[in-house]
DNA sequence: AGGAAAATGAAATTCATTTTCAATTAGAAT
DNA sequence: ATTCTAATTGAAAATGAATTTCATTTTCCT
């Protein structure tokens, strides 16, 4: 096994992140074309070959936004169209990931999720143990004190994780708190 | 390229926790015996059977103190005493996690990991992408700071998972920053 | 001791992820 | 346009960690 990790993404261009309940974070509309764009810049710079199959998953990812994992992306692409197998579908996530386009994201039910990327996407996230909403958020001053923690170790930051488990405003009634 | 392949760290030094340079973490001598006997009240309680494989996968787990795998610690243990299978060991974390003892943390590798828990116990993660070595911080001001960040979600925090991945200070020149 | 329930461990299963391989296709070179 | 080569595809197989099964053994209550 081997431990993939991607180097600082490629400085693309913004995206948006969908709303979270419209509370802290702007949604903005996704220049989809434009991306697909870049993409395909990057495929002819490395040799990589455009493909209909590429071009209709990448699509649909950059349409579907966030926190998708293959298997999902393979049944919404499959349903219109069945010749497009999950093994493509996966490997060009793995490509869009490894191109700095997308993020891979092992939350804590092991599922691997993918999300596009955007070169100044630094959100964390809240995930709700009950309806499993996965809300995002970014703070500037968690940013920094994250850096400053870093700092303190000598130890140099390439990317980080952070989820909070809850239970989110709507599924309140559901905590348990203490339970056995 | 503008990613990294990584080696795994073999598992014996994946499990090698590097100190933390002594600014964050107090280090307090773990009363294993002492949590064993509450281990033990507890199985008794639950109706649960106290039995020699259980005390020894106890014992090594507590005496290793940290951040092991299932498999890591089987083979631990399987040095000394080639009757405990692994399902065992395997079983005996769950029940530790389920009972209060110990946590399941999944890192960005894919492995689960498991680490005596005590109640006062929050700390979160640097994970080095070079040695893989995991050091542990705690930060008051970040507590506070995800706390009210959750607030304002109206969220309710559970628990949560914080990750830093870099470069330790003893990797910092093995950083690649820029390649391609 | 006797017996019921729990625990054990080897093997089998599950399931997401990843790889293999033969057939197909894109796109550069001719 | 045709040819050629390397990349791509997708079904199937492989991988590997996590989990379950099941026959046997052990604990511990009476």
């Amino acid at each position: 096994m081997n431990f993939i990790f991607l180097d600082r993404p490629s400085p693309l261009s913004l995206t948006c992140i969908m709303g979270n309940r419209g509370k802290h974070k702007t949604a903005c509309p996704p220049k989809i074309s434009e991306k697909k764009e870049q993409l395909k810049a990057f495929l002819r710079r490395k040799g990589f070959k455009s493909t209909r199959q590429r071009d209709i998953i990448v699509t649909e990812f950059l349409k579907t936004g966030e926190h998708i994992t293959a298997e999902d992306l393979y049944r919404k692409i499959n349903r219109k169209n069945r010749e497009i197998g999950f093994t493509t579908v996966y490997r060009t996530l793995k490509l869009l990931t490894k191109s700095g386009f997308a993020t891979e994201r092992l939350f804590a039910d092991n599922l691997t999720r993918y999300e596009p990327l955007s070169a100044e996407d630094h959100h964390d996230h809240l995930i709700c143990l009950s309806c499993g909403s996965i809300m995002e958020f970014e703070n500037l001053k968690m940013e920094r004190l994250q850096e400053k923690i870093a700092g303190e170790f000598g130890f140099c930051i390439i990317t980080h994780k952070m989820e909070f488990y809850g239970y989110c405003s709507e599924c309140r009634d559901k905590c348990p708190r203490h339970d056995d």
